[in-house]
Parts: structure tokens; C-alpha cells; sequence
DNA sequence: CGCCCCGTTGATCTACATCAATATAAGTGG
DNA sequence: CCACTTATATTGATGTAGATCAACGGGGCG
């Protein structure tokens, strides 16, 4: 089992939260975001490399990242395994369980990482005085359809070249929409999960990386990646990308 | 403007509609069920070729699918086209859309086709009464997210026969679940569009309708498919597919 | 310090795309 | 209802993006 952290009174609620703007209280007005601060109870610490649920793990509750960074993953029964996203702070986790409340893919930490639980059961409580909350909830479901709808048409209608350019633009505007430089940043996941997550292996990625340097859209140094020509990146991209 | 068909008093409710096993009903009490009946108000016909809706379209409902097929695509900037689904009846479509309240992907029929409306603010309206339904509702979009997850691993891992035979096969157990024949049946829609949504093209998937054909998998005379081996089909797939 | 994982790069192979020609079915209008 | 047109499907020949196989180098971690 993981471990569990009370939410103290003195610790960060929603309403001071700084992911505020991005997590779960996105778009709800003020006076029913204090009242989502009962919600979460607790919060769980994930090591790098451990999981916060396996497939087949009873669903109870969906997590939103507080810090750190996780990959879903699906694994059939022949071990085959495909990466369906990589979770950055302030995105929600574990929406994929509530058709028979069992996850259906596994949940693991890139990185040491921190979750804010919120319970189902107790999420449905609320949801009866703050009717905000429950689209809330339902947008961020529909949200996590489009991602995944997304990453069909980067599988199914993009070249390695469009994919990855179109992985990295995703990637920074997320994480500029975190505070952090779009342009500068540590990839958490290894080539070989790229790959896996875009359909490509290890080493056509680790090509393209080379190629993009040298080429100058970006300066590359193992994880840590320098976006030179956003620009030109897009192009690359073909789309607009997601 | 699509043609509107009210829904009378002698018409099919859900409590009395065929699909009421595998459409939103699924799995709510019947006492529940019967609460339904008040909330799809009118139906949509849509002809062959047309949209349901459209990508910027505003959100006013989800719809079940009563009769015929339809697909989902998404379109980028640049006018290209990814198949992210084909719908048949007892099916919802229109779950994209909840993230602003806009489709960011369109509906078109793939056949004559007739839809149930359920609009979202009746749906809110009567969720305070049947907390049922606010569960069905959410099993939905996560069955959406699994679904969405499952094409993303055809696409990223299976190579092009796996994806073709997990496609038959697929195919084959929902439309038994209609209790149609899951081994003969009509393809309702072309192999350019096969193609596209298993990101290949059309001649690939041509091509290997003629080999399963040729190696006994299937017997297939332009859209129409038997399927002789669906152990065989099953084995070529790799994975025990969804 | 030493081990092992991770990333890079090169050589070769192949699955699938692309290009092209023909066949068949489905509309369409006289 | 038939002639004509237009979509859709099949099949073949060839090209290529990316996989696979293989060797090596560098960093992080115990």
C-alpha cells in the first residue's frame, strides 16, 4: 500500500493551491472552490518508478498531480504494453476506472510525485450542493477523450518527424501553462517511452532528436532539450498539433 | 437544419426501446429506466453522408444512436482527416463536445441513421432525481476514454494484419451484442475509410481483406464479410482485443 | 570505482506506402 | 431501362520510412 498523508488544516487546499487554475477547480467560481477544500482528504507520495494503481485495482477515487509527473499505460494479456499518456501537475488521473470502477491501465510515477486524492464517493456527496462540480468533472472527461482522440490522429495520420515535433510542442505548452519555460526543460520519460507512447522505437527517436539538433529547432543533451525555433518545430509538425 | 421528429406518447420509449440493454440505460434499475422515458423528447434522422453535427458545432446533447451508423472524425487546420470511430446503435455519440460546450469533431452517418436526442440540461434537470443516471453518464465517458486508449494501442503497437483482424473481430462481438450474426455482415462504411481510422491505407487494407480471404480467415465479396475462423482471426490479432 | 542502464550511431532489412492500371459497383440522367 | 459517369475495390510494380540488428560511449547510482 501507499502512503497516505492526512490533509491537515494548515496544509494547502484547493483554494490556495497554486495549480488552482489548471486542476479540478478550472473555470468554477471562487465562493464553490472553498468548499471543494473538504473534498480532499488526503494526498499520496509516489516514488519514481512505483505505481499509483495497477489494471485490475478497484477504483475509489481519481487523483490529481500535485507535483511530479506520470505515464498511463495499457498492458494486454500478452504483456504487450502501450503508453497513453505522460500526466504533468495540475491534470487529473484514473478517469479511465469508472465503467466497472477497476482501472483498466496501470499508473506510474516518472519521478517522485504527489497526488491529491478525491473520492468518488465523496465527490459524489458534494456534487449534490456545488452542481458546478459535476461539470466540472464531466469536462475533464471529455477533455481526456480529446487528448486520447489526439494522440489517435498523431498515430494514425503523423510521420515520426510530425510526432515527435508535435510531442515536444505539446509537451512545452504545458508546462508553460505550469510556469515553466517552454523552451527549456528535462524530458522525465526515457526515449524508449517516448517511442512507445508515439509508435515509433527507441531509436528512431533518438534519431530524430539528433536530426532536429542538428538541423537547429532544438539543442539536445540527453533529457534536457533547448527549443531553438518553436517556429519552425511547428511547421515540422504539420498540424496545429494537441 | 436536421429534421427533428418529436417524440410522441405512442412512440418507442427507452423503457420500451429494443437497445434498452446496451444504450444509456445499461445496467440502471428499471424503476429508473422508466424515469428516462421523459427525457429523449425528439429524435434526428440523418440521411446517408450527412452530418449530425459538426467540428465548432455548439453542444446541446448527446445522442443515442437507435438505428443505422455513423463515424467520428477529427479535422485539423489543414483539412486533414482521422476516423476516431464508427458508431452503431445502443451507441452515444457526441461526448467530445463537454469541454466548451462546442464538437470538436463531426458526426456523419455512414447509412440512413436516427438518433435519440438527449439534451444536456434535461439530463441535468432529471440526474437530481435519478442519481443512476449521473453514474451511467460517467461510465459512458470513461467507456469513451478506454475505447479512445484501445485504438491508441492498435495504432502504436499492432502491425497491419493484427490491426485489421482486431477491427473484424471487434466489429463482430459488438455487432453480436445487437444480436445480428457476429460471423456475416455488412461493412458499412469503404476501405479508404478502414484505412484511416487503423492509420493504413486503402490499398494495404485491400489487400488484406484478399490474403485473410485467400488463407480461409474470411470470405469477403466487397462489403460483405463472413468471417470462417474467428479463432484464426483472433490469433492474428496478438491481442485479445477490445 | 565499477556496473548497468540509457542513449547514440551505423548497416541492413522489410512492411507498408506510393504510383499505376484495371475491374466492378453504384448512381444519374435521358 | 439502359448508357454513361463516377465512386469504390482489386491487384501489380516499385519505392522508402522506419524497424531491426549490432556496436559503442557516457552518466548516474550503488
Amino acid at each position: 500500500m501507499q502512503k497516505k498523508i492526512a490533509v491537515t488544516p494548515e496544509s494547502t487546499h484547493c483554494s490556495t493551491c497554486m495549480l488552482n487554475e489548471i486542476c479540478l477547480p478550472l473555470g468554477m467560481p471562487r465562493s464553490e472552490v472553498s468548499k471543494l477544500d473538504e473534498l480532499v482528504k488526503e494526498r499520496i507520495r509516489i516514488p519514481k518508478g512505483k505505481a499509483l494503481f495497477h489494471l485490475g485495482d478497484k477504483t475509489e477515487a481519481i487523483y490529481g498531480i500535485r507535483s511530479g509527473s506520470l505515464k498511463t499505460q495499457l498492458e494486454d494479456s500478452s504483456g504487450q504494453v502501450q503508453i497513453t499518456g505522460f500526466l504533468l501537475p495540475g491534470e487529473i488521473i484514473g478517469m479511465d476506472g469508472l465503467v466497472d470502477n477497476r482501472h483498466v491501465s496501470h499508473a506510474i510515477a516518472l519521478e517522485d510525485s504527489e497526488v491529491c486524492v478525491i473520492r468518488l464517493d465523496e465527490m459524489d456527496q458534494l456534487a449534490l450542493q456545488v452542481p458546478s462540480l459535476q461539470w466540472q468533472f464531466r469536462r475533464l472527461m471529455s477533455k481526456e477523450i480529446n487528448r486520447a482522440h489526439q494522440l489517435v490522429m498523431t498515430l494514425g495520420a503523423l510521420r515520426s518527424e510530425q510526432r515527435l515535433a508535435a510531442f515536444l510542442i505539446n509537451l512545452s505548452q504545458r508546462l508553460a501553462a505550469l510556469g515553466y519555460s517552454p523552451t527549456e526543460f528535462i524530458l522525465r520519460m526515457s526515449r524508449e517511452e517516448i517511442g512507445n507512447y508515439l509508435g515509433l522505437t527507441l531509436e528512431t527517436v533518438s534519431r530524430l532528436f539528433s536530426r532536429f539538433a542538428r538541423e537547429g529547432f532544438i539543442r539536445v543533451q540527453q533529457r534536457e532539450v533547448h527549443i531553438l525555433d518553436m517556429q519552425g518545430l511547428r511547421q515540422l509538425s504539420g498540424t496545429d498539433c494537441g
